[in-house]
DNA sequence: CTGAAAGCGCTAACAG
DNA sequence: CTGTTAGCGCTTTCAG
């Protein structure tokens, strides 16, 4: 890069045939280029790309239209070195749960809220022991994380805060660690909303489905004790089936189990689509009718629930929400809440 | 702030007061503190670091237990800047699919490869324009890109290889543009299967439901060429349903066009297990038993499709195949083909 | 309001 | 096999 080059603008070609992984990019111009011709100090062109107010108006104007001409763009690893502070969040999931939906909507949900902010978001799948995502932070890849726990204690968490990392948690209510804020869905909420539905239409004796072992914190908690206090507060009956799992199959052999003895539920409450699924399925194989016998309310707005016979009546889960209002906690650390619950709305279908 | 600001040079000009900042990380322990503890110099535990074989056991064992005892991390910034080079890799989606069960997969199984090779996934949003992208290239934040790219035509691919970055296009066989590699499954293949499993039930008169405006290079002209092309050489005559769009709605439609005439189709294969799930509903409608009356399969092989009644003949879109391809693809830039084609297979359940 | 100087922590060239 | 030297491009600090 000779000083009398006077075209500073093409990037140099850069030969490599190394068998190394990617090849380097190009040089590029530089805040230095810039400072040089437009006449001002490399500090001048820092302080006008953030748009600080102490530059005068016409100096500002100037830089900007020879950064255009020169077609200029800031280097990030330069600016987060000297800075040591990255424009980049860690999204930490398990990697079991990296294609859910679940995932996907929180992503969705962080990327956009992160976008607005000018930040991007760096996708980490961990294994159980979670060590992996500290280690982007260690390494001032990135200057904050969220994270999908893969259980309430999960040691991703602990391992993120306990090296400083500014942390926000997602779904789940996770072991007392202080140094980490927050966000929920109203999952509560939202399954009171299905219990008072059912109640509001006229039924007394209620089933629930859920997965066995409830772990206080959990999403599955939530709506189970949600759904639990609506039914006493109703003064209606709530007759639980504990399952293995959240899969349709369990859903069936939980519905069955409700349905097949004498003074069944009229109305069951399913704390997944997946679960509303298995009992709509039961509910057929007993040759009941939905709503008519009986009627089902799910959980979490699945993208097919609406397709099926009948469509089902379920609470929107707020995924997208969560996602976002993570990453705001994370950006505006000063905004109150350390805990923030995102409602959760009933979407009233044909299975009710 | 506004997407139509037209200043691409400058990130966040003027508004930068309320400038959402995560504070700075504390100093770390660097390589020349370890240099010094070790009693070698910087470039030495450069070398160590990166298991280069030009260094003596001996001297490796000690700058590796000194960095164990001191727990030194390398600070990603400084070596990306020095080395022009990042070990993180953009993830490009159109901001309308982020959330969508396709950037899932594809997300998972660009993760998972990267993290093989000690990468990293930025995931990122594009509107329209697609010129969000390649910001993170030219700050050299990334050092290669795969692509989901909206259509056959997406602005961000030019845009990307325009750049100069390596870059691999996923799912759909972008206009010609040199200058990147592309992976995709195959649906043609995948619908050769479907059809050629209806043949071989002994179906003559097949039904075929699909979006209308078929354009070169999709997904869906892959797998209606494939279909076409099965029946052709398997002498049976194919009927063509088009329809308006992917959603279920559109499959009842189709599916109730093909059955409610004479001599109607005894097998129809749906590109996709959404429009073959309305081809379910179209069918018990019309009072025709599946598979008895009429056989169905599907593509994609969605997580719910196994749950319909009855449980749906599918093909497997291999999107997690192809997200780990495209990033293999990206990091090891000699390995033979320019183009990657991932098979696809035929799950035979129920509705055949 | 702007400039000069000094590094951030690392890798790359070249010596030995 | 290992040390020395010289920056990568930016932001910060301190002077004016």
């Amino acid at each position: 890069m000779s000083a009398t080059d006077p075209t500073p603008v093409v990037p140099r070609a850069g030969q490599d045939a190394e068998g190394a992984a990617l090849r380097r990019a190009p040089a590029r111009v530089t805040s230095r280029d810039v400072a040089r011709a437009a006449g001002v100090s490399q500090n001048t062109v820092s302080l006008v790309l953030k748009g600080s107010t102490r530059i005068s108006a016409a100096t500002q104007a100037r830089v900007h239209a020879v950064m255009e001409r020169l077609g200029y763009e800031p280097n990030a690893m330069a600016a987060a070195l000297r800075s040591r502070t990255t424009r980049a969040l860690l999204f930490v999931a398990p990697r079991a749960a990296v294609h859910s939906h679940v995932t996907a909507e929180l992503v969705a949900g962080a990327t956009d809220e992160a976008a607005e902010h000018d930040y991007c978001i760096v996708v980490r799948p961990v294994g159980p022991h979670g060590t992996e995502a500290v280690e982007l932070y260690r390494r001032q890849f990135v200057s904050g994380a969220v994270v999908l726990p893969a259980s309430v204690d999960d040691p991703a968490v602990g391992a993120l805060v306990g090296a400083g990392c500014p942390t926000v948690v997602m779904l789940t209510t996770s072991a007392a660690c202080p140094g980490h804020r927050t966000v929920v869905a109203d999952d509560a909420g939202g399954a009171v909303q299905a219990v008072s539905h059912l109640l509001s239409r006229g039924h007394r004796r209620l089933g629930l489905v859920a997965p066995r072992g409830l772990v206080e914190g959990t999403i599955s908690a939530s709506r189970i004790r949600g759904a639990q206090q609506a039914a006493l507060q109703g003064g209606a009956q709530l007759e639980e089936a504990w399952v293995d799992d959240w899969g349709v199959r369990d859903g069936s052999a939980g519905g069955a189990r409700l349905l097949q003895r004498q003074g069944r539920p009229t109305g069951i409450f399913a704390i997944s689509d997946a679960l509303a699924l298995g009992v709509l399925a039961a509910a057929g194989a007993a040759g009941l009718r939905v709503p008519g016998d009986v009627a089902v309310v799910g959980f979490d707005n699945r993208e097919w629930s609406q397709y099926w016979n009948p469509p089902l009546t379920t609470v929107e889960f707020p995924l997208r929400s969560v996602g976002r209002a993570a990453v705001r906690r994370l950006l505006c650390p000063e905004e109150p809440p350390e805990w923030e619950r995102v409602p959760a709305r009933l979407i009233v279908r044909g299975s009710s």
